[in-house]
DNA sequence: AATTGTGAAATTGTTCACAGCA
DNA sequence: TGCTGTGAACAATTTCACAATT
């Protein structure tokens, strides 16, 4: 039972980016050095990655574009529907229900929350709003196994902790701020600010040399 | 000149952050032990991110809040106003012409491009939108330094093109598609996709102990 | 002949532990 | 005394290099 790293995960889902798109192109089988070009990564990266989950490829061969993809996505927990909730309908929220990729990958946002009167009990997007009143009952009920928050800085903390109370142990944050769960919650924290603050200091350090 | 890490830059975003909401709360003067609490960092990695710029604290009575948090703006390029162009107005595009924390720190969206001719040459949230043809010059004439880019994944890698063509030497890319530039552009790849998948591996493979 | 899978080596990143200073 | 700044120790990650396999 190894120790899987953020990083092996973050590019197992590159892999699994790039074999769709080689799959779509007609590549019946791929090699290491050539996956590994596509993602400007080494081709011991790629193959160590994969190591950690079993050996997928055929030596002298390479790998089956299809099946390593399939196996991939399977690792990503990509080969089954997820119930996801999504709380804060102001302009991260609402960009987020119709973000294509997330339908496309098996998220699939079954309820939408907000605490403004004006939203709640109308359809966005086809999606019926809740007052985040409700939230802990209708996680539950629905059977929700992911929340994404997208809701103002202030109210993160709050939001988070019902969340966790309502048993869900996976959260994608959006909002700016560091939220406190248990131990057995995962959260990610997505920044757009902190992406802009890397260029910005990309463009101010020049003389640092700086890992891409 | 040292060479800087991905990490350490990430993490004096998170230090810059947390260090306005003390300034805020009034604290004069703080730990490396209290920022390092607060972000779930060791005392140990603040000192050691913040000695790769010099040295910003007082032996025997930490840093002065207010001063350690300008020191890391400076560092992060956040004293000034960088130019920003945001191509593509879908749903991720308009989310982030209203994205508050973006005018916060310092980043000016001063021009929003799309090919749409519903949207060209009317106002979007105060700013007139200009047609992708004229991308090129007007990155130009407008002196941006920074663009992002949020356009649809077929289109990704020809508006990089164009912008590199600009001599735009930093991209923030939401396309979920690696583009392709020469060496000395840095790109910045945000993929809410993969945070997801991030998750929900977490959710699949709960026997393997993950980073966090 | 080509390419995987993997221990071992090299490199990078983090933590320790303590000298140095207010 | 208390806390920073930092070289040395340690840990994690990446790359190398080669045996194994088709």
């Amino acid at each position: 039972m190894p120790k899987i790293s953020d990083s092996t995960i973050r590019r197992l889902s590159m892999y699994y980016r790039s074999l769709s798109e080689f799959e779509t192109k007609g590549y019946k089988t791929i090699s290491s050095e050539h996956l590994a070009k596509t993602e400007k990564l080494t081709p011991a990266q790629v193959r160590k990655d994969l190591s950690f989950f079993g050996s997928f490829g055929t030596r002298g061969l390479g790998y089956k574009t299809r099946e390593l993809k399939e196996r991939i996505g399977k690792i990503l927990g990509l080969d089954h529907i997820w119930n996801v909730a999504l709380i804060g309908l102001g302009n991260v929220g609402s960009a987020l229900v119709s973000y294509k990729e997330f339908q496309k990958q098996g998220f699939l946002i079954k309820l939408l929350f907000d605490n403004d009167q004006r939203k709640i009990n109308k359809k966005h997007k086809g999606i019926l709003v809740s007052d985040v009143k409700d939230l802990v009952e209708k996680l539950k009920n629905n059977k929700i196994e992911i929340v994404i928050i997208a809701v103002p800085t202030q109210a993160a903390q709050e939001v988070a902790d019902l969340v966790v109370s309502a048993g869900v142990k996976t959260i994608l944050n959006f909002a700016p701020t560091r939220i406190k769960v248990p131990q057995d919650v995962v959260v990610r924290f997505v920044n757009m600010a902190m992406e802009l603050e890397h260029l910005s200091f990309c463009l101010s350090n020049q003389d640092f040399s700086v890992a891409t």
